[in-house]
DNA sequence: AACAATAATGAAATTACTTTCATTTTTAAT
DNA sequence: ATTAAAAATGAAAGTAATTTCATTATTGTT
């Protein structure tokens, strides 16, 4: 994971980084908010813990900032005890969580976890059987690797995949992945649909796509 | 807006489709929950109203299903006054909000827009002048029309848009973009900027990516 | 089993996208 | 103003995706 840790006590700050980088985790330090702002927009993090009293720009600041960009990235805010009164006024300055100093690294972590979780079950991503479905970066995996899908190919297992387990006539298909009146002529959704299940099957072994003679196709649901 | 009405009464059915096609709304209705499921299954809805009591399926079983297909349409349950208690109770069950009967026009729009709205924040788009990015659709708009962006085209405006307001290097652009360790000797980004410049001025009249010279682009910051 | 309709396939043709090349224009510094 | 570096441009080359074609295989029905 790519942890961003905005802290100007050196101490803590190389403490964090020691117990997440123990872990395999990809740590970096900003000194202050000014730092944690110019590295925040040039690098996407899994996850960005924000000292709320730094010099100069403050975590609240920075954490506007990130917001105001139109990330979505999970936000934890490091506190000392009076400075925050609850999650709700947390949640109102735009971070996900807040830790009052001091704290253990097991809270820390759970907090990160939680957070981290929460922020995953919001992406848009479609899950089936073994195989999960980005839909803002368009990637497909499986536990035995990416699949890489052309676009009409992602387009039309998108499609099985939120229509799962009903019969899609190629009137259907045409009209929605194509935005098509009428059904060509040719054979291109057969052919598309070929494509599809070879990448599907060398990835997961089965064939997820039945056809169902005179009426359409049918990715069998789970 | 596409509307679907499941609703057994057909009174109500009728009354609630004349009201909003006067509005230059397509309406469907569903005269029960397995005919929902059936339409809801095959065509996306902005926005989908079900009334709880039906015969066979009920509206909850209905939401229930749309949810279980990855669906986020917004839904509204329509409820006679003993079957639900709160909000919290309706958004347990999936559903977006809940009106309860006898309901006047005027309550029931205002829910759907504030429904509607809300959904709307929660998509993914990211909105930069005039122009809308839709982040899962890969459609890009603004008030005078489409812009057809290749793929390219569309990871670096998001890329821009993400980093709006600061310099972005070649070298990041090409890490973050292309997915390339080191600048390629050829003008790969300068014609790829060109090509975006070209559509985006097409329909804004502005230039919006900035040269600076010797150190890279910038969108500049509304 | 034979038939006609439907679906699958491999490869070719077409189209669109991406990248490169050669040249011109712009920029900042002298 | 001159210059050298950087950036912009138009068009060509290269690559990949999309669609079509011709053929073979499969399906349901008689």
């Amino acid at each position: 994971m790519n942890i961003l840790i905005a802290e100007d006590d050196e101490h803590i700050a190389e403490s964090l980084r020691k117990n997440f980088a123990e872990d395999g985790n990809h740590v970096m330090i900003a000194k202050d908010g000014k730092e944690a702002i110019r590295i925040s927009d040039k690098i996407l993090f899994d996850i960005i813990l924000l000292d709320w009293r730094m010099p100069e720009i403050t975590g609240i600041e920075v954490c506007r900032h990130i917001r105001e960009n139109g990330s979505k990235v999970p936000i934890i805010l490091l506190t000392a005890l009076s400075q925050i009164k609850n999650k709700i006024e947390a949640l109102n300055l735009g971070a996900d969580d807040y830790v009052t100093k001091p704290f253990s690294f097991e809270e820390l972590n759970a907090r990160m976890k939680a957070v981290i979780r929460r922020y995953q079950s919001n992406t848009d991503e479609l899950v089936f059987y073994e195989i999960t479905v980005d839909l803002i970066n368009r990637k497909v995996c499986t536990p035995h690797g990416k699949i890489n899908l052309t676009v009409k190919e992602f387009d039309l297992l998108k499609y099985f995949i939120l229509h799962k387990g009903s019969i899609m006539s190629k009137e259907e298909i045409c009209r929605d992945v194509w935005n098509l009146e009428f059904v060509p002529t040719t054979n291109l959704i057969e052919a598309t649909v070929k494509n599809l299940r070879k990448k599907l099957e060398e990835n997961t072994g089965k064939n997820l796509i039945k056809s169902i003679y005179g009426e359409g196709y049918l990715l069998i649901a789970e």
